[in-house]
RNA sequence: GUCCCGGUAGCUCAGUUGGAUAGAGCAGCGGUCUUCUAAAUCGCAGGUCGGCGGUUCGAAUCCGCCCCGGGACGCCA
C-alpha cells in the first residue's frame, strides 16, 4: 500500500534520488527527512547532504545540489532548485497546494494509514506483578499501563500478542500466610469464606513480621547485658523460629497439594484474582484471567529444568549455590556477542537446594519460546528489575531455551523499565503516614473529582451519565498522565496536573474528541449527512493545512511506539493532533461554513480526526467519550 | 567500589537518533464567547540545556573526566 505519510514518501524520492547521484554508495541510505522548523523555509526538509558530504569527501553544497538534480517529487511538492538549498546544504521542500489533499484521502480508509507489519510475529508482553494476599497499591499502575499500551500497539499493527500476568502466587512468604490462615481459621478467629483482600493483606503482614527473628537486637541485648531485654528478644526469636518452621512445614504441604493447605492458598488466590481482574477492568486493561501465568504454574518445571541447565553444565556450582555464569557471552561469526557481557552471575539454585526468582523466570522464559512460540518478549517492569532481567535474558540464551523453535531464531528479549511513582513532594507516593495508597482508593479519588468537574459544567446530566462520564474521565486522567511521560524515568502523580483539563492531559483529548461528535450532531440538526463522506478535501486555510499536516504521521506515531516501547510518542502526536485541531475549530467554521464544498470537505477532516483520535486513544487503551 | 537510569524555563515535561533562532503545558501578564461546548483559543514574558574539555561545517543530542539525585549489585521476591 502507499502511504499517506509526506516523510516517508520524500525518504522513498529522496533516498532513490541519493542513489542515482552517488551509485558508489553502497550502505543503506537515511535521507534524514524531517519538517521545517519555521514556514519560511517550506514544509519539510532534508539534512542528507552535510553528512553525505563527509563520506564523498566533497563539499556539501556540491552534494546537496546533486541530489536536487536527481530528485523526483512528482507532484508531491513543488520541483526543486539550487535556490531549495540553503545554509551549509539544507534542502527545502515545499508540498503542492494540492497534494495534501490527495494525501489526506489516501489515508481516510479503516487502517487511517498505519501500514500492517509486514512480517507478523508473536509478542509476549509481561504486564503485570501481582502478589496473593497483597492490596493493590500505585506501585501497581504503571505495568498494566505502559504493558497495555504495549500490547495494543503491536496488536494494531497486526501482531499475536499473548499478556502474560506473571503473579507472585508462590513459595515461603505466601506459605506463611497460609499457615496465619489456618492458625485464624483454627482459633475460630476468621472466616475464610467471607474473607476480604485488607484481611488477607494483614494476614500476610502479620506472617511476614512474626517470622522475622530479630538476631541483631539479641545480640546487642547481650552485650549490654539487660536480662529482661534478653530475655524478651530470646522469646521474640524463639517464637520466630517457630513460625517460621511451620511456614516451611506448610510449604511442603502446599507444594504436595494437601488438601486443606491447598484448599485455603486457592481461596487466597480467588480473593486476590477478584481484586485484581477487576481493577484491570475498570482501568481498561486488557488482562483477564486467561493472561495469569504464576509462579506456582512453573513449580512442577523447576527441578527438571536445574537438572537438564547442570546436566549440560550451562550452570555450575560455586560456593555452594548453583549459578549460570553470563561474563562471556559466545560471539557470532561478525564477532558479536550474543548478549552485553555480565560480570555478576544468574543464581538458579540456592546452597539448601530452594530456588529463586531467577529459576521461575528463566522458566518462564522457555515456556513463552519453547511453547507459545515467542519472537519477542516484554517486560514491562519496575526499572530496579534491570540487573536481574538481563541476567535472566542471558542465562535463558545460553542454555538455547531463548531459540524460537520455528524460526531458529534467538527470541528478542526487551526490559521496557519505567521509573518510580512520586508524590508532589518529589518523595515516592505515599499517604501522610507512610502507608502506600490503596489502587482502589486512587480510581476513585479521580472520578470523584472528574465528577465534580463535570457537574460545575454540566448541570442538566443525569446522574448515571455523569457517573459514567466521570469513570471515563479519571480513568482517561491517570493513564494518559502515566503514558505521556518517557516511561524511563520517575513521574509525578499529580491528581490536579491529570485532571486539570488543560494541556497535555487525557481529558484535553477526550474533550477534542467531544468537539468533533458535537459538530456531527450539529450537521445533522441542520440536514446534513453523508454528502461529505465522499467530498474532495480543500485545503486551504493556513488552520486547515497546519491540521492535515498534523494528522498524516499516524503511521509513524503508531510505528515509533512499536519501536521505542515508548507510548508518549503516540501522546505527542495524538496532543499535537488535537492542538491543531482545536487551533482549526476556533478559526475555521465546519457547519457554518461559506460554501457547501468548504462545509463539506471540512466534515470530512473532522471526522478523519475524530476517527485517529479515537483509534490513537484506543492504542493507548483509553476509550473515548460522544460528550462531556 | 562497580554498573544502570536521570539532570532542559519558577513548576511538570517534550526535543523526530548530529541540523538553521532549543519547544509545549501549568503558574504570571494581556486579548478573544449573541457563533459547531471558553474544559477552548491568540499574544507577551521567561533558558550558562548540571560543569569542563573533545570530535566537526554544526552538539541538549556523540566521546572523556568531574558534580548532583535515584536505583541495583549471589543464596528474599
Amino acid at each position: 500500500m502507499s502511504s499517506s505519510d509526506p516523510i516517508s514518501i520524500l525518504s522513498d524520492r529522496f533516498r532513490a534520488a541519493i542513489r542515482a547521484a552517488f551509485p558508489q554508495l553502497t550502505a543503506e541510505i537515511d535521507p534524514l527527512i524531517a519538517p521545517s522548523k519555521q514556514a519560511q523555509f517550506g514544509d519539510f526538509q532534508c539534512n542528507a547532504a552535510m553528512s553525505l558530504a563527509k563520506q564523498l569527501a566533497s563539499k556539501p553544497r556540491d552534494v546537496a545540489q546533486a541530489i536536487v538534480k536527481h530528485a523526483d517529487l512528482g507532484d508531491l511538492a513543488e520541483k526543486l532548485s539550487d535556490a531549495s538549498i540553503a545554509g551549509p546544504g539544507f534542502i527545502n521542500i515545499k508540498l503542492r497546494g494540492d497534494s495534501l489533499g490527495s494525501l489526506l484521502a489516501s489515508m481516510d480508509g479503516p487502517s487511517l494509514g498505519v501500514e500492517p507489519a509486514r512480517e507478523p510475529m508473536t509478542v509476549v508482553v509481561d504486564l503485570m506483578g501481582v502478589n496473593l494476599a497483597k492490596q493493590m497499591h500505585v506501585g501497581h499502575l504503571r505495568s498494566p499501563f505502559i504493558g497495555d499500551a504495549v500490547a495494543r500497539t503491536f496488536e494494531r499493527l497486526g501482531h499475536t500478542v499473548l499478556r502474560q500476568n506473571h503473579l507472585g502466587d508462590w513459595g515461603l512468604n505466601i506459605a506463611m500466610t497460609v499457615a496465619r490462615l489456618i492458625e485464624m481459621r483454627d482459633a475460630g478467629t476468621l472466616n475464610l469464606d467471607s474473607i476480604t483482600l485488607d484481611q488477607l493483606d494483614a494476614a500476610y503482614k502479620a506472617a511476614e513480621s512474626s517470622t522475622r527473628r530479630d538476631v541483631d537486637g539479641l545480640a546487642a541485648a547481650r552485650k549490654s547485658g539487660h536480662p529482661k531485654a534478653i530475655a524478651e528478644l530470646e522469646a521474640q526469636v524463639d517464637g520466630a523460629t517457630d513460625a517460621f518452621n511451620r511456614a516451611r512445614q506448610t510449604l511442603v504441604k502446599l507444594q504436595a497439594h494437601d488438601p486443606d493447605t491447598f484448599g485455603v492458598w486457592q481461596r487466597i488466590r480467588e480473593v486476590t484474582m477478584s481484586v485484581c481482574l477487576a481493577v484491570c477492568e475498570r482501568l481498561r486493561v486488557n488482562v483477564t484471567d486467561e493472561h495469569s501465568a504464576g509462579e506456582s504454574s512453573y513449580a512442577e518445571e523447576l527441578a527438571p529444568m536445574v537438572a537438564d541447565l547442570e546436566k549440560r553444565a550451562v550452570a555450575e556450582v560455586d560456593q555452594g549455590a548453583l549459578i549460570v555464569r553470563v561474563d562471556q557471552p559466545p560471539r557470532d561469526a561478525a564477532g558479536n556477542p550474543a548478549w552485553e557481557p555480565i560480570k555478576e552471575p544468574c543464581l538458579v539454585r540456592k546452597t539448601d537446594g530452594g530456588f529463586l526468582y531467577a529459576t521461575t523466570d528463566v522458566c518462564a522464559i522457555r515456556r513463552r519460546v519453547q511453547k507459545l512460540l515467542a519472537d519477542r518478549i516484554i517486560y514491562c517492569i519496575d526499572a530496579r528489575q534491570n540487573l536481574h532481567l538481563r541476567q535472566v535474558f542471558a542465562a535463558s540464551v545460553r542454555a538455547g531455551y531463548a531459540t524460537n523453535p520455528r524460526t531458529g531464531r534467538t527470541a528478542v528479549m526487551e526490559h521496557a523499565a519505567f521509573g518510580a511513582v512520586l508524590g508532589e513532594d518529589g518523595r515516592p507516593f505515599k499517604t501522610r503516614s507512610g502507608d502506600s495508597v490503596s489502587l482502589q482508593a486512587l480510581i476513585d479519588e479521580a472520578v470523584d473529582r472528574a465528577a465534580a468537574a463535570v457537574r460545575a459544567r454540566n448541570t442538566t446530566i443525569s446522574d448515571s451519565e455523569l457517573r459514567a462520564t466521570a469513570e471515563t474521565i479519571g480513568v482517561a486522567a491517570m493513564k494518559y498522565a502515566d503514558l505521556c511521560n518517557d516511561r524511563s524515568r520517575d513521574y509525578m502523580f499529580s491528581f490536579d496536573r491529570m485532571l486539570a483539563f488543560e494541556g497535555n492531559t487525557g481529558p484535553y483529548l477526550l474533550y477534542a474528541y467531544a468537539r468533533i461528535r458535537r459538530i456531527f450532531e450539529k450537521a445533522r440538526e441542520r440536514g446534513v449527512e453523508g454528502s461529505w463522506s465522499s467530498a474532495a478535501f480543500r485545503i486551504a486555510a493556513p488552520s486547515e493545512k497546519t491540521l492535515a499536516l498534523a494528522l498524516l504521521p499516524y503511521n509513524a506515531a503508531v510505528a515509533r511506539v512499536a519501536e521505542t516501547l515508548q507510548p508518549h510518542h503516540l501522546c505527542q502526536y495524538l496532543y499535537d493532533l488535537a492542538g491543531t485541531f482545536s487551533t482549526f475549530y476556533d478559526q475555521c467554521p465546519v457547519v457554518d461554513a461559506p460554501d457547501a464544498a468548504t462545509r463539506d470537505s471540512r466534515l470530512r477532516l473532522c471526522d478523519l480526526t475524530g476517527r485517529v483520535l479515537r483509534d490513537g486513544l484506543s492504542v493507548l487503551g483509553i476509550p473515548t467519550l460522544e460528550r462531556m
